[in-house]
RNA sequence: GUGAUUGUAGCUCAGCUGGUUAGAGCGCCGGAUUGUGGUUCCGGAGGUCGCGGGUUCGAACCCCGUCUUUCACCCCA
């Protein structure tokens, strides 16, 4: 047996694992100022509570689970000679791994209705599962820090997130810029040009403008068979360059359209004000596939590095109702965590790791010596100090090696000379400095660390 | 899901148009050095050439399949 890893996974190594709790930390500190509590769910759900929410795309990268036992006794023989993916899934599989976080929130807030306050408000740090192909900044395993506010219309909610996501990347030093839009002014668009049935198929090709130019997206309306009167229509539009002002104008008859315009003048208004490092931008190109969203909608680019985006959010108006529970809206913002771990390391954001610097490594010299330096050990690890014997009265070099390799900062010897000694031995490892130190003398030089 | 791409020692990679027992550097283990490392020198271990088929007298090398890597598309964190 070769040992390897599942497509699309990876392990952390420690010092991976301590700069991703270095970016958790900061994220946490964030949700708790601002009065999110944490909650987790599981990590697989019933297949029906996910399927259908992330639009076809989004279900055909769910995770399911097998059924276990013998699921083929559920399967009658027309259903199996029909063999239609679709049909049979729910035959063979009734589980399925969490594709994002919101869906299962709204689950959590429709089951637990009555025991929380509202709005309610919680922040979730856990892995997401998606049946995609991995590339750069893409696994099929990744973790998602999300915040969202359920309960409450309030577009105030938006301007706290905003705020949320600039307090958080300064903090981590990352300088982005977060790009805001409202569906209520995509859905306006598709009205004013009469294609409100096609507004998936619209919302698809104005996505990618930044990516093809005009004549792609033209060219995408085309290909989604859109009427080319509105294509005409919606070119001169684009020809012309669509401003919040240009919107207004164009806008002027469509109440839904209109509704989007007040909320993001509001949200642009009042969540600009005591930015520290973000760059906050209208972009009516920003669409975004999750079938839920319904109002404002947001995403986050780190400036200077070639990443997707490292978060993302928006209102849903009613993605609770679809647990029965109507008339909650509620709002959020996800963390990619591992992307923005890519782009801390690449822009060399994460502060030197010296995790093991404060600890004492007791080197073995024997059986004799090692009875008293396990007592030294002993005592300092009663103290809080980080300290541990090397098992075995292995050659020093290869004592030192393991101290090295493991970023431990000091070495202590314990010798035939220091059997019944008050002071002991202590090399810095860093630096090679050695000194002769009592009890007190480690334990202020360590903590010092 | 579509189209490419990658896979040789623990790591990074050589390996000419298919031709004997597949190599290097680093790392690892041992020794020079039985109480002070990161230098140097000497010696050693370690490979079903991703996996499974096929073509051939002969395959790391050619063909097919499969898995994995990376990338573009799709979509997205």
């Amino acid at each position: 047996m070769k040992p390897s890893l599942a497509k699309g996974t990876r392990d952390f190594s420690a010092a991976e694992v301590q700069k991703r709790q270095f970016i958790m930390n900061i994220l946490r500190e964030q949700f708790e100022l601002r009065g999110y509590d944490p909650i987790e769910t599981p990590s697989f759900e019933n297949i029906e509570t996910l399927t259908g929410k992330y639009g076809e795309e989004g279900d055909r990268l769910i995770f399911k689970i097998l059924r276990s036992g013998d699921f083929t006794s559920k399967i009658d023989e027309r259903l199996w000679a029909e063999k239609n993916p679709k049909a049979l899934t729910s035959k063979v599989a009734d589980k399925a791994l969490r594709y994002d976080l919101t869906v299962p929130f709204a689950r959590y807030v429709v089951q637990h209705q009555n025991e929380l306050a509202f709005p309610f408000k919680r922040y979730q740090m856990q892995p997401v599962w998606r049946a995609d192909r991995p590339q750069k900044g893409r696994f099929r395993e990744f973790y998602q820090c999300d915040a969202d506010v359920v309960g409450s219309d309030s577009l105030w909610q938006e301007v706290e997130l905003i705020q949320l996501y600039d307090a958080s990347f300064t903090n981590l030093g990352l300088s982005t810029t977060i790009k805001v839009n409202n569906r209520k002014i995509l859905a306006g668009m598709a009205e004013v040009l009469g294609i409100s049935d096609a507004f998936v198929a619209f919302t698809v090709a104005i996505d990618k403008l930044d990516k093809v130019g005009v004549e792609g997206v033209l060219k995408e309306m085309r290909a989604q068979e859109l009427p080319e009167s509105a294509v005409i229509t919606f070119g001169q539009w684009l020809e012309e360059g669509l401003t919040l002002e240009r919107l207004t104008q164009l806008l002027a008859e469509s109440s839904e359209g209109n509704l989007g315009l007040d909320e993001m003048n509001f949200v642009l208004n009042q969540a600009k004000m005591g930015l520290k490092s973000s760059e906050l931008v209208f972009d009516f190109t920003l669409a975004r596939g999750l079938n839920y969203y319904t109002g404002t909608i947001f995403e986050v680019a780190a400036n200077g590095v070639s990443m997707g985006s490292i978060g993302g959010g928006g209102r849903y108006a009613d993605l609770t109702s679809i647990f029965g529970m109507k008339n909650t809206s509620g709002v959020g913002i996800s963390f990619g965590l591992d992307r923005i771990y890519l782009c801390l390391e690449e822009l060399n954001l994460f502060p030197a790791t010296t995790a093991n610097a404060a600890a004492v490594l007791f080197a073995n010299f024997g059986a004799v010596e090692s009875v008293v330096a396990y007592q030294w050990v002993a005592k300092l690890v009663a103290s809080g100090i980080r300290a541990e014997l090397y098992p075995d009265a292995s050659k020093l070099k290869k004592q030192f090696d393991f101290a090295d390799k493991k970023g431990i900062g000091y070495l202590a010897l314990v010798g035939t000379n220091e059997l019944t000694a008050s002071e002991i031995p202590v090399k810095n490892l860093a630096t090679g400095e050695q000194t002769t130190l009592d009890f007190e003398g480690i334990c202020s030089l360590v903590k010092g660390a």
